[in-house]
RNA sequence: GGGCGGUUAGCUCAGUUGGCUAGAGCACUACGUUGACAUCGUAGGGGUCGUUGGUUCAAGUCCAAUACCGCCCA
């Protein structure tokens, strides 16, 4: 085992170690009734980019439970695969299209540009399932699935159909959030609110034929003045009386249960409510009166009659008390427009310019259209006060574009069953999920029930299946659906349609298929009903992952068998989008819930606490850390981050490919395609590179210090498998008898059932930062640093080396079991070198050890190892080995210099203490002369008491004496005893103490203080006897 | 505005049902390399636990208020 180099060389090991688990198909799993189930659904990492360290600590995460499961012997299976990801990843491909090579999407048509994002995905699918794949993650990669693929197709036709048959598909038309740049819909979730600077223009409309007494204008305000073009009502509150006494009473509440400063601003609002009462009151009961007496406006520049209407919208105590209602381009004034059944007039082509209900602006470009309305009002003297104004602007966050509201024809999917169902779900815990906190965020998202807008006005994703024909009369609709119902008559499980009434008075006919390519299709369209040409959300086709990766909407064995799965591992920002709706749709196609448990972890952020994003241009790719640093470090780096509260905060280097200086990643330098270093003054590209001459330039890897422990661990656990290799000659798979193993091996094997039993609880609770602590100190501390240390001697003694040998064997299986889940490959590395050596290894029950480590059994914690008073002799050993330490770094002693040392404990401690012996020798440097409750300090001491223990150790310092690093050491020794004596007996004098505090806690203060006092006593004399010395 | 986290050593984080002198890794200081490991070993320095008030014999831990940071929802 000489040959076996002193690092750990994941280079080449880790590559080899895949292949070889590959080939043997250590990760595919099968339908076996024979063993119990475990499976896993990756969350699919989307297709727009590379994966970053979020990815990587997700994936981490789902490997360490998956391989853990496996090696408990369940069927284990993790389904890998991809989302397409439909605006995002069409968003990037078109904004690439027009910088490169300055098309639209228009340009190259449909299918061009559909064909153009395949070659994108076909790309970044290859790169992501290679960073997976690097990282070492153990999925089915037989199984890859993409949620584009033909058999999610099938899982989304069908559930498509399911849900539009049952009439929890439908169609209507909403204001819908419109990115003008890609023109497509986008949801709510991919809006993103930003603070500007803005306006607020008062704008004045006149009133046609006011009475006398009333005013001939209403004042209105809105930060966005073009839209007036589409303006067709002005509200004023109905009771702006009882709305401000409402108001005022809200404030009076709160000013009885206010802070001082809260205090103050709240009397000033009041105070401001009570002038405007008075100033406004009377104006906004009249402009009331004229709107339910049918009052009518002049809308300016487009010379048309609008409505004085009333409605609870109107906010009477703001601005002038009336607002504008235009409900195809504003959502509250949407709703409103529905009350109050005005007309929606749109004013928007897609592309964002102004539509020909604008008259003379139609053309314009939304600024160009907002310059010239003010202007046109401002000379017909209707424009009042402009304000400055931060307001909230709307942004896309995939175009990063302003969102425009926009009235549209879209699909639906009705909510009200399906999101109580998915309630239901986890308010009876039938699905868990973990932290618990997250709980509250899943049940109030879908407690609102909002129907779920499905179109997407996008190329890329799976085509609506519905085939339509509008501005059909009765008799036009009776003969195509005679037709339809012949059809369906045939094949009920095929076609389905509906027939809803449209806004012009036609009837529209909408059909939808349930098969991809059949021959219907064509039959509809000779009929003249046109495919509708938009997509569905992506997250329609990921809610159906759980099962349509399995299978659905064919009854697979694997459906049968892995569904429902065991758990999901996600990232919190996707429970709406994602975890709620695979419960719904689970519980909708196959009547049961996809998952048993989520768990939420933390996300990754960087220096500047920043999420990790591909935007933002902050994300690191893991095989950056892999190259550097090992997959294991990656994963154990990142695993023991991970706790339940805290995000991971990850400051973030370059590292410069000249000179391997480090550079801090800021927010100026973290989206350049090229940074000069400024140690070495030469130029290295960054992920950003795009041009020729910055690729041409040598790659800047992004790394982090973070995983500097976890790669020394990796090195730390290589060396001491190398020794215990080393010492492996002439083993012999022999059993030993546990109660006649001294000490330290009773020890080790105490040690090793407590973190068995508790890596594996933690581990199936998710704490993975706790698992991964206790596993790196019992290895560095516990096996490292005092078995393997002890284990020394005892291996070249011919009589105790086999035992050694098997005990240390034994030792290093478990933790190399233990280890494997989140750290394979060194794992799997020593496991090959220790079966060649050790084949059959174990205590009693000597057994062959499997090929894979990845396919070992997961250790067992055994009960009857377990010795805490074992634990409390060895702990005592520890503690005077420590007291020697600490006196020979004190008196500077030679680490080669044998010290004489003796030991004042009770009989009992002497007992253990003795056979330990040879052990100070090989730990420190020590020859025990003495031992027992009769010892005396030397003549030179140096003495170290244990109190918690009743042992003082003195050390005889008679060749090494340096009387005033000594006496220094005393002296700081004396003062803290001192302060800790009189903090005790402070405490103790306490009457309140005494008498309150349990007796066991009052007790232990008398014991500590009695103790204290003894060594206090005990240092008095050493200082005495030195300074007489000197 | 509502909800959820967080604030502990220079940095990144642990800290259980309140209970002995608040821990770890990195960084720092000193000493140490003839074979497991310098990606190492041994020892050391470094914290009034965001602030204020309360409960308690006892508060990093429980309660209330408050400041700041982050995320989600409106």
């Amino acid at each position: 085992m000489n040959q076996l180099p002193d690092r750990f060389d994941h280079a080449s090991q880790a590559t080899r170690i895949s292949k070889a688990w590959e080939e043997n198909r250590c990760s595919h799993a099968e339908a076996n009734p024979d063993r119990e189930p475990f499976s896993v659904v990756i969350p699919p990492p989307n297709v727009t980019g590379a994966l970053h360290l979020g990815h990587g600590l997700n994936n981490t995460l789902q490997d360490i439970v998956v391989r853990m499961h496996r090696m408990m012997g369940h069927e284990t299976l993790w389904m890998p695969g991809t989302d397409h990801a439909g605006i995002a990843t069409q968003a990037v491909v078109e904004r690439r299209l027009k910088e490169q090579e300055n098309l639209s999407r228009h340009d190259i048509g449909r299918a061009g540009l559909v064909e153009r994002i395949w070659s994108w995905k076909s790309q970044y699918e290859t790169r992501i399932l290679g960073q997976l794949k690097r990282m070492g993650c153990s999925c089915d990669w037989e199984r890859t699935r993409f949620t584009l693929d033909d058999q999610c197709a099938a899982a989304v036709r069908a559930t498509f159909f399911d849900l539009f048959t049952k009439k929890q598909i439908y169609r209507g038309k909403r204001l819908v959030n419109w990115d003008t740049f890609l023109q497509t819909a986008v949801s709510n979730d991919e809006v993103k609110n930003v603070t500007k600077k803005g306006h607020f223009w008062h704008l004045y409309y006149p009133v046609i034929d006011p009475k006398p007494g009333e005013p001939d204008r209403v004042e209105i305000a809105t930060t966005r003045p073009e839209t007036m073009l589409g303006d067709t009502a002005v509200a004023v509150h109905p009771d702006p009386e009882a709305a401000l006494d409402t108001i005022e009473q809200g404030l009076r509440d709160r000013l009885k249960e206010a802070g001082d400063s809260e205090q103050k601003e709240i009397n000033t609002q009041l105070k401001q409510l009570a002038e405007r009462k008075e100033l406004m009151l009377p104006a906004l009961k009249q402009l009331r009166d004229m709107a339910l007496d049918g009052r009518k406006l002049r809308l300016p520049l487009r010379n048309r009659e609008i409505p004085l209407i009333t409605d609870i919208w109107a906010k009477p105590e703001m601005g002038s008390g009336c607002v504008k209602i235009t409900p195809a381009h504003d959502p509250n004034d949407y709703e409103v427009g529905k009350r109050a059944g005005l007309p929606m007039i749109n004013i928007l082509n897609p592309d964002g310019t102004v539509n020909q209900e604008g008259g003379d602006y139609e053309g314009c470009t939304i600024p160009e259209a907002r310059k010239r309305v003010v202007a046109d009002l401002e000379e017909a003297e209707l424009l009042g006060e402009v304000e400055d104004r931060d307001i909230e602007l709307p942004l896309s966050d995939r175009s990063k574009t302003a969102i425009e509201p926009y009235l549209a024809d879209q699909w639906f999917v009705a909510m009200d069953q399906l999101a109580q169902s998915a309630m239901d779900a986890v308010e009876d815990d039938r699905v868990q999920i973990f932290p618990e906190r997250y709980r509250k965020g899943y049940l109030d998202w879908l407690s609102e029930k909002r129907d779920w807008p499905v179109s997407r006005q996008l190329w890329w994703g799976h085509r609506i299946p519905i085939w339509s024909k509008t501005q059909l009369d009765e008799d036009q609709v009776k003969l195509l659906t005679d037709r339809l119902d012949s059809m369906i008559q045939l094949d009920e499980d095929a076609v389905s349609y509906r027939v809803d009434p449209l806004d012009d008075g036609t009837l529209g006919l909408f059909v939808c298929l349930r098969t991809e390519g059949d021959a219907r299709e064509e039959e509809l369209e000779t009929l003249g009903l046109i495919r509708d040409p938009d997509v569905l959300d992506t997250w329609f086709s990921s809610a159906l992952w759980p099962h349509s990766t399995l299978g659905w909407p064919q009854k697979t064995k694997e459906l049968e068998y892995f569904y429902p799965t065991s758990t999901l591992i996600t990232s919190r920002d996707i429970i709406t989008l994602w975890v709620a709706r695979m419960v719904l749709m689970g519980l909708n196609n196959i009547g049961e819930i996809p998952f048993r448990e989520v768990f939420i972890h933390p996300k990754i952020l960087d220096g500047q606490g920043e999420t990790m994003s591909k935007s933002k241009g902050n994300g690191v790719d893991p095989i950056d850390v892999i190259d550097k640093f090992g997959p294991d470090a990656l994963r154990f780096g990142l695993a023991r981050l991970s706790t339940d509260t805290q995000d991971v905060r990850m400051p973030v280097q370059y590292e410069c490919p000249h000179c391997d200086k480090l550079i801090d990643q800021t927010k100026k330098n973290r989206s350049l395609p090229t940074i000069t270093c400024k140690g070495c003054n030469q130029a290295f590209s960054t992920q950003w590179a795009e041009t020729e001459e910055d690729k041409a330039l040598a790659k800047g890897a992004v790394v982090s210090e973070r995983f500097e422990t976890a790669r020394n661990f990796v090195n730390k656990l290589w060396n001491a498998a190398r020794f215990a290799m080393m010492n492996l000659d002439g083993y012999q798979a022999k059993a030993v008898e546990v109660d006649s193993l001294p000490l330290e091996d009773r020890w080790l094997l105490s040690r090793l059932a407590t973190v068995t039993r508790q890596v594996t609880e933690g581990l199936k609770e998710y704490r993975y930062a706790e698992a991964s602590r206790l596993l790196y100190d019992f290895a560095w501390d516990d096996f490292c640093s005092f078995y393997v240390e002890i284990a020394k001697p005892r291996l070249a003694d011919t009589e105790k080396r086999a035992t050694t040998q098997s005990v240390m064997a034994h030792g290093l299986d478990t933790l190399l079991r233990l280890l494997h889940p989140t750290m394979p490959f060194v794992t799997e590395a020593i496991w090959e070198h220790l079966n060649q050596l050790a084949p059959e290894r174990g205590l009693t029950a000597l057994k062959k050890k499997s090929r894979f480590i990845m396919q070992a059994s997961w250790p067992n914690a055994e009960t009857s190892h377990f010795d805490p008073s074992i634990e409390r002799q060895f702990s005592e050993f520890q503690e005077v080995v420590g007291a020697i330490r600490r006196i020979r770094a004190s008196q500077n002693i030679a680490p080669k210099e044998t010290v004489h040392v003796a030991i004042l404990c009770s009989e009992s401690s002497q007992a253990l203490l003795e056979p330990m012996k040879y052990s100070f020798i090989s730990l420190t440097q020590a020859d025990v002369i003495a031992m027992g409750p009769e010892v005396t300090p030397f003549e030179t001491d140096a003495p170290l008491a244990i109190p918690s223990m009743d042992i003082e150790v003195h050390v005889d310092l008679e060749k090494f004496i340096e009387l005033d690093a000594e006496l220094a050491r005393l002296d700081k020794l004396m003062n803290q005893l001192t302060k800790q004596i009189s903090g005790k007996e402070a405490k103790l004098n306490n009457e309140n103490f005494v008498s309150r505090a349990p007796e066991d806690v009052v007790q232990r203060e008398r014991d500590s203080l009695d103790e204290l006092r003894g060594q206090q006593e005990s240092v008095a004399g050493d200082i005495a006897r030195l300074k007489a010395k000197a």
